[in-house]
DNA sequence: TTGTATATTTCATATATATGAATTACACTA
DNA sequence: TAGTGTAATTCATATATATGAAATATACAA
């Protein structure tokens, strides 16, 4: 567990993930030896859950299952952030026509937060786990969503970045971001070959703008050769899927 | 809060109900405020939200937003509880149609979680809040939820009930609850007036079974007078409603 | 009905978290 | 640049939670 994470919000969301992978009503023995807790610790928070209208138990078979309420948390979420379209059959069209890593990501404070990963194909493909993060100062994804700030909110969160950093091989060239953002914003996608991630390409795309500020982006990503070679045929694809989700009628 | 609940999945849940019921950005500040936490609990619990993901922060308004990992705890649920139908333009419908308030339940022990609520339209309506529970045995939708149960698992769950409670009003007659469940069964809907909820009647019917042994219910509830004058073009509507819902295609 | 195995609950104690006051950081204005 | 107001963080202490062992409850088979 993360440090300084809380314990039992850790494991209300471990339990959620639990149910999200298994999609079957589970007992809290059967709980307690996937999360590995203690079955007095995980009985507690089964009961707590229950009590405040998240898990539901069938008192036959000692099962618990989550309840719609849990959907209620978060069926608003795309709508506002995504708008009307289909982001994940887009998705899907890109994982189909390229077999490579399709992420999509949003921002999270100095970082860019993988949503949704669907690996590629190919046997060396690009690997991330869904909630893992990203610095968003030196990688296509970040690029690609500050380039939807303005040019104040990006100096801010740049010289805020430089503030909490001791590293000097960590700090941010303004001049270099704001070069790269220029170029950003001219192509209309950014491309980034063996940066944060060795061996790795990634070409980024803005999706159309949420309707609060936190823009997300879809990305492909490899082995840098292979995104090289592919490149005009990817960030043509890429275009085409981004727009058709920009002018996809409510459904 | 409900006593024997842990402290911290209690305020896990408020934040993102906070979020889902505002649906824009906010502060540390404004969620204490809103939620009543110390300023430094709640410091703690949102940094610990955003180290797992679930929250993000705006590093520049400071502003913390659900990620979509939220909506994917709780996507995968209403395929598997509700079919491929779209339940909520169904409730809708009965609501547009009856003006009473309309519920949608699982069931969650020895209790009925309403899940949904539809306020009625009129100035005398049920009023009932999302997350409140209500008992199995004694209500029109929790017989219509158990008809759809075999008689051995129900004569379980009704011995469970009578061995955990002392009081002996509140136990169950198991041969006048099967009475009601054959007539249940018969008429493919419940009436109940004047039950557990004073001067409420509800007219309740099992949705067509889920993939899960927890079969959803829908109510029309109301003033019972009401009710009972308007019982038979609701029993129909609701009849016609559910049924559509059952042959609805994939969408 | 009795015995056995497994599940659930209880309890004393160790560890984690919550709290409010104090301190530090940051944004904004003059 | 300096001052002010608000937000964020830190810290010592009180309270809540986690834990593992023990006790109790439940289901099932003989």
């Amino acid at each position: 567990m993360p440090k300084d994470v809380i314990k039992s919000a850790d494991r209300v969301f471990g339990v959620l993930e639990l149910f999200r992978d298994q999609q079957a009503p589970l007992t809290a023995t059967e709980i307690c030896k996937y999360l590995s807790y203690p079955k007095s610790s995980a009985d507690a928070l089964l009961k707590s859950l229950v009590s405040l209208g998240y898990l539901t138990l069938d008192s036959n078979t000692m099962r618990y299952f989550p309840s719609l309420r849990v959907t209620q948390l978060g069926e608003w979420l795309p709508r506002l952030l995504l708008g009307e379209g289909d982001t994940l059959s887009m998705l899907d069209e890109l994982h189909k026509f390229t077999g490579e890593t399709i992420t999509l990501c949003m921002p999270n404070g100095l970082a860019m937060q993988f949503i949704t990963v669907i690996p590629g194909t190919f046997p060396i493909s690009l690997t991330i786990r869904e909630g893992q993060t990203i610095p968003i100062f030196a990688t296509a994804v970040g690029i690609a969503q500050l380039a939807t700030r303005s040019t104040e909110d990006i100096q801010k969160l740049a010289q805020r970045a430089n503030r909490r950093t001791t590293r000097t091989d960590e700090r941010v060239d303004i001049d270099v971001l704001k070069a790269e953002i220029e170029t950003a914003r001219s192509n209309g996608y950014v491309e980034a070959y063996d940066r944060v991630l060795t061996d790795t390409g990634a070409i980024a795309m803005a999706l159309p703008m949420s309707q609060l500020d936190r823009t997300l982006v879809v990305a492909v990503g490899g082995l840098s050769e292979r995104i090289k070679t592919n490149r005009t045929q990817i960030i043509q694809k890429m275009r085409q899927a981004v727009w058709q989700l920009g002018h996809s009628e409510a459904s």
